[in-house]
RNA sequence: GCGCGCGUAGCUCAGCUGGAUAGAGCGUCGGCCUCCGGAGCCGAAGGUCACAGGUUCGAAUCCUGUCGCGCGCGCCA
């Protein structure tokens, strides 16, 4: 049980004892001013109204009624309107350092998923082309996020959806099959609404040379099948490049295949949510506060497919029958209007799935920045920039790093010359850095940092501020973590990392390590250890590699 | 026009689901160190949290409206 764990049960008595509602849920927070304590709860306020009383005279009777022993503090004092600060007993403190280093791999991990599935989907790029930045920003994302989760004890499933059926592909087919005309000699052109990068007349080339009986790219079906493919086979080292793995690829054409897409609209008919207009099948989304309703399936002249929602309904309902009470889409904020078609054809079909299923992280655009200028274009691609270019530009854990940084919902600025550069202003290398001093110590001292065990330290030594900060900080980081997990922000956590860093460095500069006598050496080597576990733990959660040396 | 998101220090951004005197880095100014395991460290200035109302013990945070910016608004995906 952790040190606030004890201190949020003690409070919970007290406040029963005080006539307080069951529900009541204590709530701890770091004082804005360390001077004022350990922790400081605002029970007394929030109590204020239920029990009819004054906030003040009820914080002195939760004083009165704790437990100081029970609750692992040395002091509680009221402050302000109604706060109770307390300061945590050095003995509780010790306690945590220890089995922080106990727990080490773990140490940061809990239980509140309770092994339950989660499915997590993210970049579902189609395969038309490279993945770009955007792309890039939502596999950081994504991948954060579901390690967040396994890290609070859910099991996740990563997936990648993709559209290997509709027009876009249609689209790819026929802008390779004008490449593979024009190398034949002829004349062609793509239509303004097809792929224009260089990548294509590589597919083309491609093509050609492994198809020599349809040098003339009479073949579309073959053609549309090969760009598929190679495309696909370009994803997969993108994604590669930047260390993402997927459990489970979920092809869009399966669900035509198996039938599922015909089930859905089936279904949807017979709830008695569709109509016929204009030649056209639609659903009445208005009925679930959707601002119009929308087509299902195309009129004639429109070609008679189905619009990309239905099958995209259809993949849902997978989910949910593939056992994910939980299903987490990461996308970009382009295509936030598909949130509310999803989720309204989910409650049209009346099945039982709740009405905020799934849940969507959105992210705004991503822009790169070189030399305090926009890059807009890359030679490679066309008019995109692509993740892997960007990757071996920057480096991986750069990348991840500050595509993490920032919370989804404001647009990215990626300083391409802060990424690069070697110095403690990139946030990324000052993070790292952080863990290779720590690591530095260790090897210098040619001790085995594993070997750390904090059996019989004297706590009592570490008694600079700073150690006593770092202290503290190293202990939040389970919250730290959790509450990434629980919000899905991993930025919560890159905070929560350059913020600890800040204290490592801190620290490492005000206090020695290495040539100090015996009860401060080992203390601090417990400290150091300490500091390195949390650093490396909560950049792992993160996708980021802990350099042992930079 | 409608929907979603955003607006916090000169700049880039945090702000832990409503708490105390709104924070950090960079930049600026002043000082210290210039021995160390990568030259850092200390301090200062800098804010109408876009604006106006509202909710309550208490609002950057929740609600309403206004302004500004981004994205979306198709029988495209």
């Amino acid at each position: 049980m952790s040190a606030t764990d004890l201190l949020r049960a003690e409070l919970t008595r007290a406040a029963r004892s005080l006539g307080a509602p069951e529900a009541i849920e204590p709530v701890l927070e770091r004082p804005r001013d360390p001077s004022f304590g350990d922790w400081a709860t605002n029970l007394a306020l929030v109590l204020a109204k239920p029990l009819h009383s004054k906030p003040r005279d009820l914080a002195q009777g939760i004083v009165e009624a704790i437990d100081f022993r029970r609750a692992g503090i040395r002091s509680a004092e009221i402050a302000g309107p109604g706060f109770i600060n307390f300061r945590v007993d050095t003995e509780v403190v010790a306690r945590g350092i220890t089995s922080l280093i106990q727990a080490d791999e773990s140490y940061g991990r809990s239980d509140a998923g309770e092994g339950r599935p989660v499915n997590v989907e993210f970049v579902s790029a189609n395969p038309t082309g490279p993945l770009h930045v955007g792309h890039g920003r939502q596999a950081a994302l994504g991948d954060a996020i579901a390690t967040l989760l396994e890290w609070t004890g859910w099991r996740v499933s990563r997936e990648f959806y993709y559209n290997d059926a509709g027009a876009q592909i249609n689209n790819l087919a026929i802008s390779v099959q004008t490449r593979v005309r024009q190398l034949a000699g002829e004349q062609a052109e793509i239509p303004p609404d097809g792929y224009h990068g260089e990548y294509i007349r590589d597919i083309a080339e491609g093509y050609v040379a492994a198809h020599p009986d349809d040098a003339h790219g009479g073949n579309l079906e073959a053609i549309r099948t090969f760009a598929v493919a190679e495309l696909r086979k370009e994803q997969d080292i993108d994604l590669q490049t930047f260390g993402v793995k997927f459990d489970v690829y979920f092809l869009e054409s399966s669900l035509y295949s198996t039938s599922r897409v015909d089930k859905t609209v089936k279904r949807l008919v017979e709830a008695g949510h569709t109509y016929e207009m204009d030649g056209a099948l639609w659903l009445r989304t208005t009925d679930f506060g959707d601002d119009k309703d929308r087509v299902m399936r195309k009129s004639a002249q429109f070609g008679g497919d189905y619009t990309y929602f239905v099958p995209d309904v259809a993949y849902h309902v997978t989910k949910w029958e593939r056992g994910f009470t939980r299903a987490i889409n990461v996308q970009g904020a382009d295509h936030h209007s598909t949130v509310t078609r999803v989720r309204v054809g989910l409650q049209a079909l009346e099945m039982g799935i709740p009405q905020n299923y799934p849940d969507y992280v959105l992210h705004q655009m991503v822009s790169l920045m070189r030399g305090g200028e926009e890059v807009k274009f890359s030679k490679r691609t066309g008019t995109i920039v692509s993740i892997r270019e960007l990757v071996e530009e920057v480096g991986r854990d750069a990348v991840r790093w500050f595509f993490l940084m920032r919370k989804g919902d404001s647009p990215l600025a990626f300083d391409i010359d802060l990424a690069r550069s070697q110095s403690d202003e990139n946030p990324v290398y000052y993070v790292q850095m952080a863990h290779a001093r720590m690591s530095g110590i260790f090897r210098v001292g040619e001790i085995d940092p594993a070997s750390i065990g904090a059996d019989g330290v004297d706590f009592g030594v570490l008694a600079l501020p700073e150690e006593q900060e770092l202290m503290k900080a190293l202990l939040d980081f389970p919250a730290a973590l959790a509450s990434a997990a629980d919000a899905l922000e991993p930025q919560r956590l890159t905070t929560y990392l350059l913020d600890t860093a800040g204290r490592v460095h801190l620290w490492y500069h005000k206090a020695h390590v290495l040539n100090e006598p015996e009860p401060i050496l080992r203390a601090r080597l417990v400290l150091a250890r300490a500091a390195q576990i949390v650093i490396r733990n909560g950049l792992r959660a993160l996708g980021i590699t802990a350099p042992e040396r930079m």
